[in-house]
DNA sequence: GTCTATAACGAGATAGAC
DNA sequence: GTCTATCTCGTTATAGAC
């Protein structure tokens, strides 16, 4: 009776894995804003409404991909910081920085699904929240760690920001002042527009050399948040 | 006959307009992804066949929707310009940035369009490159233009970048140093990274004062493309 | 209980004959 | 330019296999 079950469950979990991989086709094929039920059943040789079993709709299988996406990129971002443990906070940082790069070349529309236009129709749950902070969570503990240890260099901000600042910083790392978090929450911002430019075409006959040109840019970013 | 030519020219000017303005109607609706001839021609009450004296394909519709959206967008960056035209080189830079979130908000599906993620199975031609150029070449001249004038201060670029640099330089702009021009792409890059992640819902309960902190982040990568 | 298959709905797209 | 027949889609109800 236990192993029924168990070989049970571990069919409903490769049938939703073998449905979310071939969504994941689909999302390379024709883009989120036309994922089907229907073909990603038909690819599995399934029938439509058998698909309703694992997923209670087209948008929670969206949401699944979306989290999935999100989690991939974020251990990615997990496993270079760790990576990079001994070395300096700027080459920790731009470790981190590359790694969130070479996941987006890898897996480029599952970027566009998490860092590209909206899915009209769609609005993405609160549900998918955790696994999109992973990555950021990251960037913190880079700045959290050379901030408790050798102390961040040449932050400021303007009175008319201050009480964002401060809000942010309550919400995000009350640990960590209120400049820093501001300064990081544009740097990961920056980051990602870096990446998107290269992945969205907009550096096409414009940068070469992308991978030097970023790790320029990123060594940038990684001062503007009072790295050294 | 010439004003029934003329005539014929007003009604072909004016179809053409209408039917753009019906495609970004459904642009923002249901997305560049599902942007159908058909459907426009149904909303203007005229046969999808009839679309094609004005637009060979659904991808040359897009491409004038493309073009159109850069050239509205550059022409708001350089009226930002002008109309800061007397200001010093940061508040003029902030101005133009300010302009292109201004747009972005304004125009959020035509935003999307240009700088989201690509268009699945469409590939903008090279005649989108001139419009899309406008925006850049507004912050070119205000780099140049401090250049001239009093100089731009603390840029370096790494031994590894030089030959990208230098071969950027050339292309975009020979009379500025390439230090400058490496700064202004990766500036480029993380102004749009901003105003992306603003519009496509990464700053939501993230970023709440959101114009303050753009203005913050802007100014930022005035210091950082040499500005003072 | 858990799953898949059949059939159907209403809506919309599409192709082709006329 | 119009009409129609045939596709697609998401989703549900239902029946039966395991």
């Amino acid at each position: 009776m236990s192993t029924a079950q168990g070989a049970r469950a571990r069919a409903r979990i490769e049938v939703t894995a073998a449905i979310k991989e071939a969504a994941r086709r689909q999302l390379a094929e024709e883009g989120a804003a036309k994922l089907s039920l229907r073909a990603v059943a038909r690819e599995l040789g399934m029938v439509s409404s058998a698909l309703y079993r694992y997923f209670p709709s087209r948008d929670e299988l969206l949401t699944a991909l979306i989290i999935d996406a999100y989690d991939s990129l974020g251990a990615a971002a997990e496993q270079a910081r760790d990576a990079a443990a001994g070395a300096a906070a700027v080459a920790r940082w731009t470790a981190v920085c590359e790694a969130v790069r070479g996941w987006a070349l890898a897996h480029p529309h599952e970027y566009a699904l998490i860092y590209g236009s909206p899915v009209p129709g769609y609005a993405a749950p609160q549900t998918t929240v955790p696994a999109a902070a992973r990555v950021g969570l990251v960037f913190i503990g880079i700045v959290r760690d050379t901030h408790e240890d050798s102390g961040l260099a040449g932050l400021a901000v303007p009175d008319g920001l201050r009480p964002e600042a401060e809000r942010m910083a309550a919400d995000l790392a009350p640990d960590l002042p209120p400049e820093a978090i501001t300064a990081l929450v544009a740097a990961w911002a920056q980051l990602f527009g870096l990446v998107s430019f290269e992945l969205f075409g907009q550096f096409n006959k414009v940068v070469e050399d992308r991978e030097a040109f970023f790790r320029h840019a990123v060594t940038g970013l990684a001062h503007g948040v009072g790295l050294r």
